[in-house]
DNA sequence: AGCACGCCGACT
DNA sequence: GTCGGCGTGCTC
């Protein structure tokens, strides 16, 4: 019977599509594996086989598979499950699953390049196009297709393509199986001829005129830990070898020769590097202990549990201890952090822990990384732990039995741009739920919702309040900036109080640390005249003012342009900035303490990860005085000797219109409340704010989460939000503000007549025009009983009767479901 | 998402 | 008369 595969392709479309499998590739083909296609008339892209079957297609031709990629599954079953879960629940497409979750080393595209087949010899005169692009191939025998077809001026190359290929004339290049090299290093080990100790001696007499050999033999010994035959700590390169014992490669060659040492080949990982030691557990503190076994007996019950723990409580060292109990039952353990926490400090201590056994997944590595990552996964070698980012709940596990979640609360864990728009806390959960696994987690200051359904019930709750190492929380000093504005006291962004204890720290040599969660120089520049400012001419927004490039930048396009020398409104020539970012607050420091050592960490200046890095090694070892920084700042660093954090301006956190706003601005000045003083000395927070009689504020002094849960959680009630509803947000976009009104309307009319007062809306979003089109938002608000599935349903449904509506032609529709 | 096909304006 | 603009619909 002939066989048909359904694939998922690599794109934004809706359902599967059916392949015809080829005859001579039918051993190969199962449900999992990657197989490449070609896909309208010019496109090859890889392709995921979901299914295998013999049910012939009716109504369209099918084309057949061009190559197989796989030998065994990339896609496993619960990870299939698991990307068609996301794509109902997020109400995106498989492909757009598929996209997130797959590293693009492994989901190569059209540039595939075509190789020529030197063995190939024509039994008969090929078709002139067919021979035009082998003889465009003999030019260089590598190319890519969009190349050839520019060569050789065929039009539709592709049958000429697929003829050669079938022709094994021309193959698809194994780049595009294995689009990264794994990397080999040469290692030293003993021959089987040496099989105890007595050996050795006989080794060592007999070299005993070679003093350069003997010592290599030694160094050997003494690095590997070697007691008898395959009973030694560690493995060692030719690298190390040569390094450590001093000799010349000629001296190694030498006792290669005398079959005293052989040499072989392995791959490493390109994560391992160096340190492979592992130390013992730190012990838990009594009160890390009872945590440690609440957690344990919560897990008895539930499968999530919320360690609830005060900044510097020590979660890691809870946390380390129970990836240890997983790993001895056989389990594995997925550990996720937000991005930017995922820094030198953390994966240090867990790689000391847990050596070679730890993998790494974060977006600023070479993807060549994450491919490895990804194929050590599904081989039988798979990692016991995986440390990483929001995207690693889409590397495959087969053993999973514990997700760690940490700095739940963070809104990084959410994908807003582009679909799938998941929550990596939540789908994590559901990803748990599959392997019967346990969720945990952690966090200074909980999200609502997370801490709702911990005082529910749902979750287990184990809180943690007492500081480890009788680390004292820090004071926190409220300064109205609005009053001293009033009597021109300030300095720039600063209050007397603050620069005097900021120059009474570098006095004593101590850190600074300067949070304004806003980068660039300021959000916005005005006319002084007229009150003109300048606005994007893509997208409905007022453009940044960066100082240091010069320029006016949109931050939602990308799009610059210089500053104006005039008003075009008035002609005014005086423009004067409003607001300011981290920039401003960097040029007026420098301004008043010239002396000191400053570095600013915000997104402009951290587009490598090296950069990154440097920023925060540079302040762990003093070179740093002050630090300058948005929310960066305020993630997962512990430092030693910060005295001094300043809050530059709490109200324009607070400015949102937004109903997480309050929630937001109390997270992350507790956050960075949380970076001054360490073990001997209490730091000091000053808190500077216009708007000092604020619940929020005085909440955020006496660190009391309390107080702001039960606030918030009255107001949620109150106005119909999370956790007591669940928000969807439809987005429609238009090119034609008409035809979207238009649109938007007859939608919102449509979902009312099915979901009634559950829609609200079409209203206008934050920003009203991205990159020429305009959008509506359309909200959608479910009391938590009602059914989420009978709502996707009808939300899909009412989609299909838009698209077919002749007047709203190119409509772009998506969602984003759990909107933060 | 691409990309080809198709239908209207300024050009050799 | 045609070249090329983008609006529309299809991709197994």
């Amino acid at each position: 019977m002939k066989k048909f595969a359904d694939v998922i392709v690599p794109l934004p479309i809706l359902g599967q599509y059916t392949y015809a499998v080829p005859a001579e590739l039918e051993g190969r083909v199962c449900a999992g594996i990657r197989v490449v296609v070609s896909f309208g008339k010019k496109k090859y892209y890889t392709a995921i086989v979901t299914r295998v079957h013999e049910e012939v297609p009716e109504g369209y031709e099918t084309k057949e598979i061009v190559e197989v990629l796989d030998e065994k599954p990339v896609l496993l079953k619960r990870q299939y499950d698991f990307w068609q879960w996301i794509a109902d629940y997020y109400l995106c497409t498989l492909g757009d699953v598929y996209k997130a979750a797959l590293p693009s080393g492994m989901k190569l595209e059209s540039e595939t390049l075509v190789v020529y087949n030197p063995e190939f010899e024509a039994d008969s005169i090929l078709p002139e196009k067919e021979q035009s692009v082998l003889d465009a191939l003999t030019l260089d025998n590598e190319q890519c297709i969009t190349q050839l077809g520019k060569i050789t001026g065929i039009k539709n190359i592709l049958p000429v393509i697929h003829s050669l290929l079938k022709r094994n004339a021309i193959y698809v290049k194994e780049e595009l199986k294995r689009s990264y090299k794994p990397r080999t290093e040469v290692f030293v080990r003993f021959p089987q001829t040496i099989q105890q100790e007595a050996d050795l001696h006989q080794l060592f007499d007999a070299l005993a005129r070679a003093p350069k050999q003997l010592a290599a033999l030694m160094k050997y010994v003494e690095l590997s830990g070697w007691v008898r035959p395959g009973c030694f700590l560690k493995e060692v390169s030719r690298k190390t070898l040569l390094q450590e014992s001093g000799v010349t490669p000629a001296v190694l060659s030498g006792l290669v020769d005398k079959k005293v040492f052989e040499l072989y080949h392995q791959e490493i990982g390109r994560l391992v590097k160096g340190v492979l030691d592992t130390v013992p557990l730190n012990p838990l503190s009594m009160a890390q202990q009872k945590a440690y076994e609440q957690i344990i007996g919560s897990f008895a019950t539930k499968s999530v549990c919320l360690l609830h723990g005060v900044t510097s409580s020590g979660k890691t060292e809870i946390y380390i201890h129970l990836i240890r109990q997983v790993i001895q039952s056989g389990k594995q353990v997925l550990y996720l952090l937000p991005e930017i926490a995922l820094t030198t400090q953390i994966t240090e201590r867990l790689r000391r822990v847990f050596g070679n056994r730890l993998g790494i997944y974060h977006s600023k590595f070479p993807d060549a990384e994450r491919v490895e990552i990804w194929q050590k996964q599904l081989s039988e070698n798979d990692y016991d732990i995986i440390l990483g980012v929001r995207s690693s709940i889409f590397l495959p596990f087969r053993r999973l039995g514990l997700v760690i979640v940490d700095e739940e609360h963070e809104n990084t864990y959410k994908q807003q741009e582009p679909a799938p728009r998941y929550h990596a806390r939540n789908a994590a959960m559901v990803l748990a739920s599959l392997f019967g696994a346990k969720t945990l987690l952690g966090t200074a200051t909980p999200s609502i919702e997370t801490y709702y359904n911990a005082l529910q019930g749902k979750y287990g709750l184990v809180e943690l309040t007492e500081r480890h190492q009788q680390i004292q929380l820090p004071a926190i000093e409220v300064v109205d900036i609005k009053e001293l504005a009033r009597k021109k006291r300030m300095t720039a962004q600063f209050s007397p109080l603050l620069l005097q204890k900021i120059r009474e720290a570098l006095e004593q040599k101590e850190q600074v640390i300067l949070f304004q969660n806003r980068r660039g120089f300021a959000p916005m520049i005005e006319c002084r005249t007229c009150g003109w400012i300048p606005k994007c001419k893509n997208c409905d927004v007022s453009l940044t003012y960066h100082k240091g490039l010069n320029q006016l930048t949109c931050h939602y396009c990308g799009y610059a342009e210089p500053i104006p020398k005039a008003c075009p409104a008035c002609g005014g020539v005086e423009l004067v900035s409003r607001g300011f970012g981290t920039e401003k607050v960097e040029d007026s420091i420098k301004e008043i303490f010239p002396e000191a050592r400053i570095a600013r960490m915000d997104l402009d200046t951290t587009r490598t990860r090296t950069a990154y890095e440097k920023i925060i090694a540079d302040f762990e070892e003093g070179k740093t005085d002050i630090l300058i920084g948005t929310q960066m700042v305020s993630k997962g660093l512990d430092f030693d000797r910060v005295s001094v954090v300043g809050i530059l301006n709490a109200d324009s956190m607070l400015n949102y219109p937004d109903f997480r706003s309050y929630e937001r601005a109390f997270q992350l000045m507790a956050q960075v409340a949380g970076r001054a003083g360490r073990k001997n000395k209490q730091g000091l927070v000053i808190l500077q704010t216009k708007s000092p009689d604020l619940p929020l504020i005085h909440e955020v002094v006496t660190n009391n989460y309390r107080s702001l849960f039960d606030e918030q959680i009255a107001e949620r009630h109150l106005f119909k939000y999370p956790p007591f509803y669940r928000l969807v947000y439809v987005y429609l976009k238009h090119r034609k503000q008409e035809v979207l009104d238009q649109a938007a309307d007859v939608m919102a009319r449509y979902l009312r007549q099915g979901l009634g007062e559950r829609i609200l809306g079409p209203d206008l979003p934050l920003v009203a025009r991205i990159q020429t089109l305009f959008i509506k938002k359309i909200m959608v608000k479910v009391e938590l009983q009602a059914s989420m599935s009978k709502v996707r349903a009808y939300l899909r449904q009412v989609q299909r009767a838009i698209a077919e509506d002749e007047r709203f032609r190119s409509l772009l529709v998506y969602y984003d479901v759990d909107p933060m």
